[in-house]
RNA sequence: GGGCCAUUAGCUCAGAUGGCAGAGCACCUGACUUUUAAUCAGGGAGUCCGGCGUUCGAAUCGCCGAUGGCCCA
């Protein structure tokens, strides 16, 4: 507030701003503030005027948006107007106003927002055109919009200032239609397949779920130490325990960590369960929902991200993480059977592995490494070690691996899932292993929980877990190299 | 966390070697009765990201810092 007022006071008399202010001044002094108006009733949007041009020809129309180009020509003027729909052209003459309000439509600066009343004409040039009858102020501009042929280019002010590349850049715009178009193909799919959308709590005593470091809040009443979720998993899990068969929720985690092109603080995840099904189920519900969201916005599961060419048509093959490691690292972990070894022969090829990893870490490791930059084409890496997913279900038969997968595109994990663990009694020693990893220091281990002991103890049916990060899957779909082209308001430090 | 790059008018950008702060669009004034990035003439507009330093003199050189981008961890 006192920042605004001081920018007020120093504003150059002859700079743009000024101009526009003073205007806003002048009407006010005339009471004509178009700040009064509290609504205005329009009878077309400015694409149905286009679409419909032979049957509104000559017809009045009343129309609202933004004024985006103005053009005076004497005693003529002509402008577009946007609104959500698209653009149109109007046209002003001393013709079809009185002076006045001619006089006034020459005031109007690019930016404002206005009412138009009108009739449909074809100018010489042949544009479909609202010849103005009269014309209403509904929102002065007090600053100018960015220059019209080179947009807004400054990724800082775009990111900050978010209204004004939406305004600026209209494939902007569409991203975030498509993002939407994305996320109720999901909802539809889910609730199709019979799953009920819940919502389960993003303030929680314990921060589970995941292995990432959660924020910090306080409630003031309760007198105690509250954490944003990292992952609704342990919730959505207990709703599965008390008799849901499938349930989904679509909405945000929060994890404190820090910022890349594929990492926001506040990021979107589908998580869905599923009784009684198991982690090849949720596999193939994975592969339906990203090529079918492909062709849903794309029209086809064959798209271009970043100059590649992916085809998302499934099945994907599905290779396990010994395998993918060993084809790309040539390590063969099945022969390698203590930590100390796998630890020896990973630095030994020139990985970096903490001293501490365990088996399944150093698997992980070179895998992280070694392998996911080779996997573009759709691909499902599967069988996990178990040291490094205390939420899953052994493989039967193989109890250090675990029945969990995680697709990978363009070298990126896009989603997590896995037949999720329903023996309390070996949760119980694995959050306690996880114990012992933050005792040694790994601040992202996983914290026990024991409600959710609890709750396995009352019996989870058998189920199939997936979690898809929906940020990611815009970005693919999208083509957008940052996730910050992804999310409307990406977290951003304070200029000062 | 490390490296590189960017930050100059409302927007997009130029400003070798240190020497009056620039252009296009936008804006203001005037002309112009179907324009299309309208045109023509004239004009106004700056915390050169911030601070400190070097220098007779810094947008430019040095150091510190801020924000963003890209690459790496």
């Amino acid at each position: 507030m006192r920042r605004l007022k001081m920018a007020e006071e120093t504003f150059d008399p002859g700079s743009e701003l000024a101009v526009r202010r003073r205007k806003l001044q002048e009407l006010k002094r005339r009471g004509e503030d178009p700040f009064k108006i509290d609504r205005f009733d329009f009878t077309h949007r400015a694409a149905q005027i286009q679409a419909e041009f032979d049957n509104l020809e000559g017809q009045p129309v009343v129309i609202a948006g933004r004024l985006m180009s103005k053009r005076t020509h004497g005693k003529v003027s002509f402008a577009h107007v946007r609104d959500s729909s698209g653009e149109i052209q109007i046209y002003a003459s001393v013709n079809d106003l009185d002076e006045e309000q001619y006089e006034r439509f020459k005031d109007l600066d690019v930016g404002d927002i206005i009412g138009v009343n009108g009739q449909v004409f074809k100018t010489r040039r042949g544009e479909i055109t609202v010849k103005i009858t009269s014309h209403t102020l509904l929102a002065k501009a007090l600053r100018p919009l960015p220059a019209k042929w080179h947009g807004l280019k400054d990724m800082d002010l775009r990111y900050r200032r978010r209204y004004v590349d939406l305004i600026a850049n209209p494939e902007v715009r569409q991203v975030f239609v498509t993002r939407s178009r994305i996320i109720q193909f999901m909802r539809d799919y889910l609730t199709k397949e019979g799953f009920l959308e819940v919502e389960t709590p993003m303030l929680s005593p314990i921060a589970g779920g995941a292995n990432a470091r959660p924020f910090v809040t306080y409630h003031n009443a309760l007198d105690m130490q509250l954490y944003l979720r990292i992952a609704p998993e342990l919730y959505l899990k207990r709703l599965i325990v008390g008799g849901f068969e499938k349930v989904f929720e679509i909405n945000r985690n929060f994890r404190n960590e820090g910022i890349s092109t594929k990492h926001n603080p506040e990021y979107t995840a589908m998580e869905c369960y599923q009784a009684f099904a198991n982690a090849d189920d949720v596999m193939r519900i994975t592969e339906e929902i990203i090529s079918g969201a492909a062709e849903k916005v794309t029209g086809s599961m064959e798209i271009t991200y970043q100059g590649v060419e992916l085809d998302l048509t499934p099945p994907w093959p599905r290779v396990t993480m010994l395998d993918a490691v060993k084809k790309y690292s040539g390590i063969d972990f099945s022969t390698i059977k203590t930590a100390e070894e796998a630890r020896r022969v990973a630095q030994q090829q020139g990985f970096d592995i903490p001293d501490r990893a365990g088996w399944g870490q150093v698997l992980a490791e070179v895998f992280d490494a070694a392998v996911e930059p080779n996997l573009i084409q759709p691909v499902f890496i599967v069988d996990y070690p178990v040291d490094i997913s205390p939420l899953s279900k052994r493989k039967p038969g193989d109890p250090e691996f675990t029945a969990r997968f995680e697709p990978f595109i363009f070298g990126r994990e896009m989603a997590n899932g896995f037949s999720e663990l329903n023996d309390p009694t070996d949760q119980r020693e694995r959050f306690e292993e996880q114990v012992r990893q933050k005792e040694a220091g790994d601040d992202e281990a996983h914290p026990l929980d024991e409600d959710y002991i609890l709750a396995l103890e009352y019996g989870l049916p058998p189920t199939g877990g997936l979690g898809i990060g929906i940020d990611r899957l815009v970005m693919l779909l999208t083509d957008s190299a940052s996730i910050k082209d992804v999310i409307l308001f990406p977290t951003m430090k304070p200029k000062d």
